[in-house]
DNA sequence: ACCTGAACACCGTTCAAGT
DNA sequence: ACCTGAACACCGTTCAAGT
């Protein structure tokens, strides 16, 4: 008869891929940052040991490598793929406000990721996707009918703000506007003003 | 003879007050983040052991809280006592977004401290920080003629405009402005959409 | 091909012993 | 009162040995 599949014998367990390290990896920077992806925590976690973390990888490094790619493929478009369906571009701005992070929610991997934005491994990713996304909001102001190098103005002072709020609400979530009125209210003094015409 | 002072005995070496290592691990975030404030090295750097430190501080975390809290005290005021002079309120505007980290230098503590926000030492410190700056924003809107709610929404935005302009300066500058005409370009744009009358 | 287990380096922390 | 030096724990990394 098979071996049942425990944890307690090697040539009981199911062998590892260099993928479940990179879910372990993610889920422990959801949970605390880039600095919770420690080898020897994972290595417990997964039920296995260090040793076999450098079979997979040459160091934490390449592990946090892989992880960021990983999130980096799987969440570029997600923002805009929910946004991009509103024929009118108006509205798809004030959606970005509302969808966005901002709304309270937000990919804690990002969270997390936009707390450590100088980190070294960490910077160049977030630049492919802040490009990506302040490309895209630029193109919600030229639908709008401003000429391009306006657009792109006001779509880095748009996200310019939105990084913000990400920021303010996770180490100062008490200064932003706190009932829904309000929310709507700030929402609709964000929007007024960044419509003003040249 | 006296001896001299040296490094090498104990004798002869200066003795440390607790200040000297709240100004070195001032020095090693401004160099490296919050992460560079490590005992050993420290220790190293002043020339002292390990058990030294254990003798001024109850651990690492106090040496931080010592060292956030110094620079809180000197850093605060700083900004706005720049700007505060100038008496018309939309050039005081002006001149914030231009004396602001925002446009090249900025304190490199407070840019270390920025990318790690959600530190739970840190959090409490640019809250306060923040809370500040967002009150004097708001003055200035007001100073301008908006009415005070109005007023605190603008203020909002614009420093939320600047944390995330903080934040992509370091994470990822080039999608910035990057000659002198585009940036005061997109200063303009800036005044020009915040001024909107409601 | 993939894993274990022991070893070493680095840094945080403690503490007995020194001056 | 202030400092040293040895000790220990924790985690990153290496590697010889196993299956």
């Amino acid at each position: 008869m098979p071996r049942a599949a425990t944890n307690k014998s090697h040539a009981g367990r199911e062998r590892l891929t260099a993928q479940a390290w990179v879910d372990a990896a993610l889920a422990a920077i959801a949970e605390g940052g880039l600095a919770a992806v420690a080898v020897e925590p994972l290595a417990a976690r997964l039920g296995t040991t260090k040793g076999s973390f450098y079979w997979h990888f040459s160091n934490r490094a390449a592990l946090i490598d892989a992880a960021l790619q990983h999130w980096e493929e799987r969440n570029t478009e997600q923002v805009i793929t929910t946004v991009d369906p509103e024929p009118d571009p108006e509205r798809r701005l004030r959606d970005l406000f509302k969808t966005v992070p901002a709304a309270g929610g937000g990919d804690p991997v990002e969270v997390a990721l936009l707390a450590t934005a100088g980190h070294p491994q960490v910077a160049p990713v977030l630049r492919r996707v802040t490009e990506r996304r302040v490309d895209y909001v630029t193109d919600v102001f030229t639908d709008i009918g401003f000429p391009r190098d306006e657009a792109r103005r006001r779509g880095l002072l748009v996200y310019t703000a939105h990084l913000g709020q990400t920021q303010l609400l996770h180490a100062v979530p008490y200064v932003l506007p706190a009932t829904e009125a309000d929310r709507r209210r700030y929402l609709d003094t964000l929007v007024h003003t960044l419509l003003r015409p040249e």
